[in-house]
DNA sequence: TTACAATGTCAAGTTTATTTTACATTTTTA
DNA sequence: TAAAAATGTAAAATAAACTTGACATTGTAA
């Protein structure tokens, strides 16, 4: 899964620390989700969405690989 | 989080086997989404979004509460 | 009314998301 | 250029999502 966490952050002027707290996660949590080391629950993909006011898939690109 | 993920099923008539094959997913897996005992996972719900052809958070409604 | 399908549930185990703490590296600002 | 802020990362612990297997209950059809 991509995302476009770090071009959203940038886009609001958000620092990593900033968005954790906005979303109340830790700022290593918004760190690794960036850097894609594990996809965010769900109710942090809707919190995030919300705060940057569009679409989880906007955010959240997934892929389905055909099984 | 509530959701509507048992009213969905009804109207598109699938069972929760046949909905869990769909989505790659356990059976009860679907059920304890279903009965409120935990939350997908990001993938899974973008899975029965695409699926049911809505948004997730039509499906999923999360209330945030004041912290 | 008996069989079968669907649903509910539980326990035990695995995997993944997230936390805290800590420290190193990079970027920005005074 | 030195200090401060921001970012990257890692380990250990906890919590949550999900699996398999098993069995009980409910609903449905023969």
């Amino acid at each position: 899964m991509k995302n476009k966490l770090k071009v959203l952050r940038a886009e609001h002027d958000y620092t990593q620390d900033q968005l954790a707290k906005a979303v109340e996660v830790s700022r290593q949590t918004i760190n690794a989700i960036e850097k894609g080391k594990f996809d965010p629950s769900l109710v942090l993909a809707i919190k995030l969405a919300r705060l940057f006011k569009t679409d989880i898939e906007a955010i959240f690109i997934y892929e389905d690989q055909p099984s």
